[in-house]
DNA sequence: TACATATTGGGAATGATTCCTATTCTCATT
DNA sequence: AATGAGAATAGGAATCATTCCCAATATGTA
């Protein structure tokens, strides 16, 4: 129950894998559905969707889970962190410059079992900033 | 527009504001929702969405922006952080040893204006890890 | 090639959240 | 305390993302 059973390698899957590997941006399912139709005319949203949660499950490709509205997917497996745009919710790579282990810093933890940990800056991008008041995303909170 | 507009402090506004600081836990909207029609049996669901958005807005609560499926929303103002439950969702408060700014970590911003950041752990608490596999929330990845 | 079965398309169903509007409540001012 | 103007509400419909269902199809294996 724990090794990898070896999923079929569908054409959807494929071309799922090659949109996501293909980007830099981490798209939303709906974008994946675009990017996979251009290939496959007849993929189904459902499908994006089921095997979008299967490939995470697999380990293929990451679920970011601070994505804030909007679930988005992202293809690099290397650990790293990223920032979201509070207007526009796009969500960008970065770099940490001191790579310690945060779970060290963890005083009380609370009885969990503790798997790892999340971290995404929040902030405007260089187009939102450029645009004055447009803002996109509702007003949720951060941190 | 920017000071702080002086809103109506009405009948569910209180009684939001008393359910969130009246518990240590996270509650969604509807958890929100049944808290506050102990007091005001007549109030609507659309009311709790509408106040727990303003009152976010106007800074008297936070929205946790790392709720995984469902909105949770955060009584305390003081500055901490979260983990959240893999299998049941839930979100408790963490300790942090060390109070360094995360944000003087960042070595390249992409051109963002850096607002803050949020951070979660990610794992299973006490209750689900005594249950075995008693998976109530879907699977997705962490980071 | 043929089979057993995993996967798919398409559309309905679900769940969370937002929107709409006539009615009601707040509060600053009398 | 009464008034009035505008803010807020209840209730339910609408929307949006996501999941579910199932007959038809594609996949990997023998």
């Amino acid at each position: 129950m724990s090794d990898t059973p070896a999923i079929r390698m569908t054409q959807s899957r494929k071309a799922i894998l090659t949109a996501l590997g293909g980007t830099k941006a981490h798209p939303t399912a709906d974008e994946v559905y675009s990017l996979v139709r251009v290939e496959l005319p007849k993929v189904s949203l459902g499908t994006v969707y089921r095997n979008l949660d299967l490939l995470a499950t697999q380990g293929l490709i990451r679920t970011l889970a601070t994505a804030g509205e909007q679930r988005r997917y992202d293809g690099t497996l290397e650990d790293h962190d990223h920032i979201r745009c509070e207007v526009c919710g796009r969500i960008d790579d970065i770099e940490l410059g001191n790579t310690e282990r945060l779970d060290e810093l963890l005083v009380d933890d609370r009885g969990y079992e503790v798997h790892g940990y999340t971290l995404c800056f929040v902030g405007v991008c260089k187009e939102c900033a450029g645009n004055g008041t447009n803002h996109e995303e509702k007003g949720r909170g951060s941190k």
